[in-house]
DNA sequence: CCAGCAGCCTGTGCGC
DNA sequence: TGCGCACAGGCTGCTG
């Protein structure tokens, strides 16, 4: 579901637990998390929520520590439950995986219809150890971005360079952390490079530009609040307005905004990517 | 080390 | 109205 501003807007709201007294954590009986109940037992309070990539990282007092992906369809929302029988109510919807219950009444509930998403439990700050994480390639959204780091993580190690098409290389967290397969096209038209190209082929020139890209989508997609094509909210139930902005995602037979030509569907590893094969090269 | 692919899941929208 | 199919914003583990 969600790339990497979706996910830092729902650890923004999601912050509003941090300090927050928690009197109850309710678990869902699905398989992947009726385990966590047990190691969540001591923590009473959350001290702060860590993005890096697409992932949030709970940090919980007890030395406790969760990483927590959204997968595709994860929802955090934050519900009022002033009422005991609005609580029993929350907890019976069908894709109900997590809540903590707050002394304020606020409870912090996360669904996930396709169970892609995870919350699993550490204690140790995960990403100190864990591979994906501690592999993390540079961040869209980072302030500090490197566009040497990125090129560098893009060539990769071998002497003749990456083989693989650069719409495909754009989804692989160790090079670019954050991107997904909306902003992987958006970023790429605004380069004006053909997704098809193997990575091998890019100029220092067309990877900088790919990265000033990158970080240009990232930011405007944040700033407009996350793109909501299906499932995206924020926590509060908004809808983001990212989506207005997208100058080839979902185009398929439309003009090209820059020359008018045909904006073309192709399919990259399983997944869709538009492009324009006039505008980019 | 790298590329490609199946698999994990449910829901929706389309054509027939 | 119902059925089958393709598709959906992601990641992991396996293969060669």
């Amino acid at each position: 579901m969600p790339e990497g501003p979706e996910v830092e807007i729902v650890k923004r709201g999601l912050l509003a637990i941090k300090n927050q007294q928690i009197s109850q954590i309710i678990v869902s009986n699905h398989p992947k998390y009726n385990l966590i109940q047990d190691r969540l037992s001591h923590i009473s309070r959350v001290l702060d929520i860590h993005r890096i990539g697409k992932f949030l990282i709970w940090e919980f007092d007890s030395n406790v520590f969760a990483i927590n992906h959204l997968g595709m369809t994860g929802i955090w929302s934050i519900q009022n439950t002033k009422e005991e029988s609005n609580l029993q109510e929350l907890v019976l919807k069908k894709h109900f995986k997590l809540g903590f219950h707050c002394d304020s009444g606020d409870f912090f509930m996360f669904e996930d219809i396709r169970t892609f998403g995870r919350f699993e439990i550490y204690n140790d700050d995960p990403r100190k150890f864990h591979p994906t994480l501690v592999n993390m390639g540079p961040d869209i959204l980072d302030k500090n971005f490197s566009n040497v780091e990125f090129s560098k993580r893009l060539k990769g190690k071998g002497s003749r360079g990456r083989s693989a098409e650069i719409g495909n290389a754009l989804l692989n967290q160790s090079i670019i952390a954050g991107c997904g397969n909306i902003y992987k096209s958006e970023s790429l038209f605004l380069s004006n490079i053909d997704p098809r190209r193997k990575v091998n082929t890019l100029s220092d020139t067309e990877m900088n530009k790919l990265g000033e890209s990158l970080q240009i989508v990232a930011k405007k997609a944040l700033e407009a609040g996350g793109s909501t094509i299906r499932d995206f909210v924020t926590v509060d139930g908004y809808d983001g307005l990212m989506q207005n902005e997208f100058k080839i995602y979902g185009k398929e037979n439309e003009p090209c905004p820059n020359c008018q030509s045909t904006i073309i569907k192709i399919k990259q590893g399983g997944r869709s990517t538009y492009l324009c094969a006039k505008c980019q090269k």
